[in-house]
DNA sequence: GACTTTACTTACAGATAGGTCAGTAAAGCA
DNA sequence: TGCTTTACTGACCTATCTGTAAGTAAAGTC
């Protein structure tokens, strides 16, 4: 359930508190974690910040201690989400890997991420229309971090269609297929019996090799095979 | 921008209203297609029916005239494209084809009917836990209707399968990622230059036949290719 | 014990949403 | 000229949401 650096919280546990010292340790997370569920699940506009308050067993106005707006706390999740997944899916690339080895590699990096921080992603998600929800600055920030994220993905692309192990197909297009499918808030449960990783090679599996049996495509393997041969 | 049977409000035009005229005819569809549009953008909760009356050059509670809440409307939408889109696909099952053409067929005729009905299979989809906000009699013919819609491409990836001419693979999990390939309402725009068919074909493309090049196929078509040779 | 800082709570203000009700305008029909 | 039916409009009620203001409880500091 951790958001960003977990740790922190026992990192320095002899470090004072000025102050009234908070109900529970690290509340700041601990409302952006429960406004995220309820993101996930309600939608930005439809959840509302009692019934936070009240999974906490805060009132309202205590989550206005910590964040001025409730758009405010929509932006942080969504910042923080768009950094960690930037960083966990860079930190998964490596040159040593085939293309296929580092396709699969990445879309199971970002499954990871989305499984473990499951309702951040799933907010950030959801309120997809979420980068226009964000004041000026922040929205080309995540922007730029979207673009970050991607851009492995989109080199593993390019490099495999260079070499010839990949298909020549348009890039962007591509990108969006990868991405429609790796983006699984819809069904996906980090509380199911299927993890994200399987699901990811699954994925990666059909997106290399397709639905087509071996023996169909050697069959077909000689003119006009994928748009004409069987239209009719 | 029709709704349902278009040509309804010219079919009988002979056949007198007996109170009051409309201040446009279709008033019901005209009605549905811009809460449609509305949802669609801004979502079922965070569109007002204010706004919607205002498009239309009515006042809010005109809508009521036609509908009893803003829930049944939703549900109009909702069942009236499910209904729409199911007949469409059923329409494309064609025992002739091959199974990559049958296969293509479905995925082209979803992408039509998506195309053409825009704003209102957009709607459905977006307010996708659509099928809880529906009253339990909608809800079960709802989830009728998308079983209905979804068992042709059930049926043709079977009979693929069994003919030999798909891979083996879990025929949910499959069905799954086929419609998350389609469900495109987050990019697609009827109004851009790309045809919903066009991409449709692309899609089945891929997903038929991967991204992975026949030569590099070839090349690892000997001993553990696709899960153990390119892991590192 | 006074003072400061943090972490809240209770009470309230303002906006906006869905939905109702009573009345009205325009048509056909008698 | 009424009568009925349809298609609305204006005013209103209620619920709920975000956000604010003022006050209080619990800690450390001097």
């Amino acid at each position: 359930m951790g958001y960003g650096a977990k740790p922190c919280a026992d990192e320095r546990p002899t470090e004072r508190a000025l102050g009234r010292p908070p109900k529970q340790p690290d509340q700041r997370g601990r409302i952006l974690e429960a406004a995220a569920r309820a993101i996930a699940t309600d939608g930005y506009e439809q959840c509302s910040l009692a019934r936070v308050a009240r999974e906490l067993g805060l009132t309202r106005p205590a989550l206005y201690h910590y964040f001025p707006t409730k758009q405010r706390i929509f932006a942080e999740i969504a910042m923080s989400t768009a950094r960690g997944m930037t960083a966990h899916v860079h930190a998964a690339v490596d040159d040593t890997l085939s293309t296929a080895g580092q396709l699969r590699a990445l879309m199971i990096a970002y499954a990871e991420y989305l499984e473990t921080h499951y309702w951040m992603v799933s907010a950030a998600l959801t309120g997809a229309r979420c980068s226009e929800r964000l004041e000026r600055g922040d929205r080309e920030a995540f922007e730029t971090l979207r673009r970050a994220c991607m851009a492995p993905f989109e080199q593993t692309l390019r490099h495999g269609m260079a070499k010839g192990e990949l298909r020549s197909r348009d890039v962007d297009d591509t990108l969006r297929f990868i991405f429609q499918l790796l983006d699984v808030t819809r069904w996906f449960r980090p509380d199911g019996t299927k993890r994200a990783a399987d699901f990811a090679r699954d994925a990666c599996a059909l997106l290399l090799d397709g639905l087509r049996s071996d023996t169909a495509k050697t069959l077909l393997n000689d003119d006009a095979t994928y748009h004409e041969r069987d239209q009719r």
